[in-house]
DNA sequence: GAAACCACCTTGAGTTTGCAACCGGTTGGA
DNA sequence: TCCAACCGGTTGCAAACTCAAGGTGGTTTC
C-alpha cells in the first residue's frame, strides 16, 4: 500500500480516516460486543452489513484486530482488539473529549467520555491492562474500568447526578 | 445536519472523519499556512484543490475554521484556527504517538510527534497558547514550541540525533 | 500593458457508500 | 427428524463522494 506521506498523523488517518473504522472498534473497545452480529445489533449508529463486513476486514488487514473461531460453535467468529488498537485508548478518550467539549453529546453517552478524560492517563493505564486481559489474555487486573464505566453510564440514565 | 448519534466519539468522527480535514488542520496548525495557495503547495500529502476548498468551507461551516480577507491584498483569504480547533492539540498528539509507535513514520516527519508526545500536557497548553496568539490575537506567551519543534525538524533534517 | 498570482470551479471517470434483500451452512429444541 | 433461529457474510443497485486536470474571472506587480 503506497503512503501518501511518512507524517505520523497521515499514516494513523489512513488507517482509520473514515466514518466507521473507529466507531467498530468503539464497540468492541466499550460495548463489548465480539461478532458480527452483535455489532450489527449493538450500533446505535446503524452501520449497514456490507459496511460492517468491510471495516472488519480492513482492520484486521491493519493488524487492529485479530479473528478467530469460537471452538464451540464453527461458524461463529470472534474478534478481538490487538496490542495497536489497546494503543489507541488515549486517542478515544481524547477524542471523546473534544466532542464533549465541542459538540454537546447526549448526556448519558457524555458521561463516559468525562470519566475518560478525568480519569486521565492512570485510568487509561488501567482501562488498558483491562482490554488486555479480556482480548490478549493477559492477568485479571484488579480494577475493572469498564464496570466504572458501564455504572456512570446506568445512573446516568436513571436520570442521576454523577 | 442529522447525527448519527450522540455519542461524543461519533460527534467527532462526523466532523472531521474523513481522509483530508485533519490534514488541513495540521498544515494550518503545524505548517503555519493561511492561505489556499500555501495550503496547496506546502501540502505533501498532494491535496487537490477542488479537494482542499470543499475541506476549508466545510471546517468553516463546522466552527473549526474562520475566514478572513487580508486588508492589504483584496483577493487574499486568510484562515485562521478557532478555539475549537486549537482545542484539538492534545487529540493531535495523540494521533501522532500512535502513529509513531504503530506506523513507522519517516524520522523527520517523526520527531515532531515524539517531542508533542513526550512534552505531556503542560507542552500541548504552551502550544495552544502560541496559537491563541497568532489565530485569536491573544498575548504573545513566552515559550516558542513551534520554534522548538522547527529546530528539531530541521536538526533531524540534517540527520543529527535528537 | 503583460505576466504572475489569487481563490476556487468544472468536467468526467472512477470509487465508495448505504440500503435492502438474500445466501448457504449450523445450531438447539421439540 | 424436522424446523426455526442464528451464523458471517454477499449481491445488486442508485446515490454520493473522490480525484486529477484544466479553466475562470479577477487582482496585483513589474
Amino acid at each position: 500500500m503506497p503512503r501518501r506521506s511518512g507524517c505520523p498523523i497521515n499514516l494513523t488517518l489512513e488507517t482509520f480516516g473514515d466514518r466507521w473504522s473507529l466507531i467498530v472498534l468503539r464497540d468492541i473497545m466499550f460495548g463489548k460486543a465480539r461478532t458480527f452480529r452483535a455489532l450489527l445489533a449493538g450500533n446505535i449508529e446503524g452501520i449497514a452489513s456490507n459496511i460492517l463486513a468491510d471495516r472488519l476486514a480492513r482492520l484486521v488487514a491493519h493488524g487492529l484486530l485479530s479473528r478467530q473461531g469460537d471452538p464451540a460453535h464453527s461458524q461463529r467468529v470472534i474478534y478481538s482488539l490487538t496490542e495497536a488498537s489497546i494503543g489507541l485508548v488515549p486517542m478515544m478518550a481524547m477524542m471523546g473529549a473534544w466532542g464533549l467539549r465541542y459538540r454537546s453529546p447526549s448526556p448519558e453517552l457524555g458521561i463516559r467520555a468525562r470519566l475518560l478524560e478525568d480519569g486521565g492517563p492512570e485510568l487509561w493505564a488501567a482501562f488498558m491492562d483491562e482490554l488486555r486481559h479480556l482480548h490478549l489474555a493477559g492477568p485479571e487486573p484488579a480494577r475493572s474500568v469498564m464496570g466504572e464505566l458501564q455504572t456512570a453510564f446506568q445512573a446516568m440514565s436513571r436520570g442521576e447526578t454523577v
